[in-house]
DNA sequence: TACTGATACTCAAGAAAATGACTAGTCAGT
DNA sequence: ACTGACTAGTCATTTTCTTGAGTATCAGTA
């Protein structure tokens, strides 16, 4: 039970599509929660048996219908227990750092490209972030947010992600550069 | 397959028993890789019945008897095809984020509470990733360790698990403590 | 006019992971 | 003599995740 209470506090902001979360997902939440669209859906669909979440349909003209989610009060107490329970330790799992753990052991050209594959791909990460802090924090600077801000919860998160994107490009780039020249050594020697 | 690589790339250092396997997960793979060491055990029986990696009997005299693994050379080959192919996209789950996500939706109590224990875990496991590092690269000064090191994936992986716990660290020990503003204000108001 | 991409989902099969309990001997300290 | 921690695992069950496919409509583009 755990993605569990990741939908509900994302529900927090407000109404939303199964859909639409998965939006939410790859944007805001994937910082710290990683689910597939069919989760979402199956996840849904438990906490609404359950009675935590409660979905009405929106007919729409153009567009299919869809169901709209809403946490309830039962799902908000499910929330609070949840918070001032002790928390798992956090883990990672990442493809790439597998790969960089074998490196020297095995090829090392592939994984380069990887890692800058990664690198970039984290700088669009990084832009998106920022467009959405700004967005958040409105015309606030950020330590007046902070402070008086209603919703900081969101805000907080991407924080998170923003630093980690940073930290993870860095290294990547470093890593990347650091296997070339090797590369470049073993050449010569 | 997944848990399947990360498991030969942390083999590759030499002969280790799941047990044995079960710790450097615990220190060094736990940057990137997280397992329980029933689910190793588990892995590592179905890595060798696919033969990519070989294991012997140890009696000991005063310990209960162990089996060491090493790598095969199929097994070799297959972390090679692994790091050529591409990679998939990094995950994380935190739990303490999702708290942070439902903040001043849901009691802040608690969730202060826990990012200040995360902060001081995060404090243990920097020491401990420093006194890693400056083990593997010996003498040596970390420039100069990662051109000539003869074996630096282990390394690169911990410096990104370092850089990791420091953002970690400064994240929620910032975070706890614009929480608390929080509350001071709020009883004030 | 055909094609692509977005919206809005659903279903089922199979792989992988998490959980909890259990065995069994050693060693250090109270 | 007892306790708790460490070594070294095993087993079974349940939960969770991933993969891949399928349905349907509409908007914009070439």
């Amino acid at each position: 039970m755990a993605l569990r209470h990741a939908v509900l506090a994302a529900l927090l902001d407000g109404e939303y599509s199964g859909y639409q979360l998965a939006k939410a997902f790859d944007i805001g939440v994937a910082n710290f929660w990683h689910a597939l669209p069919q989760q979402l859906y199956a996840e849904l669909a438990k906490l609404e048996k359950d009675g935590l979440v409660a979905g009405r349909q929106v007919v729409q003209e153009t567009r299919p219908t869809k169901r709209l989610f809403h946490v309830t009060e039962a799902g908000r107490a499910e929330l609070e227990a949840f918070a001032a329970a002790a928390a798992k330790p956090s883990f990672i799992r990442d493809d790439l750092l597998v790969k960089v753990q074998a490196a020297d052991r095995v090829g090392t050209g592939p994984v380069i490209g990887q890692l800058e594959e990664r690198a970039t791909a984290a700088d669009a990460k990084i832009e998106l972030l920022g467009v959405l802090l700004r967005q958040l924090r409105g015309e606030a600077d950020e330590e007046e947010f902070l402070l008086r801000g209603e919703r900081i919860g969101p805000y907080l998160t991407c924080l998170r992600g923003l630093a980690f994107e940073r930290e993870h490009r860095d290294w990547c780039r470093r890593i990347a550069a650091v296997l070339r020249e090797r590369q470049k050594i073993n050449a010569q020697g």
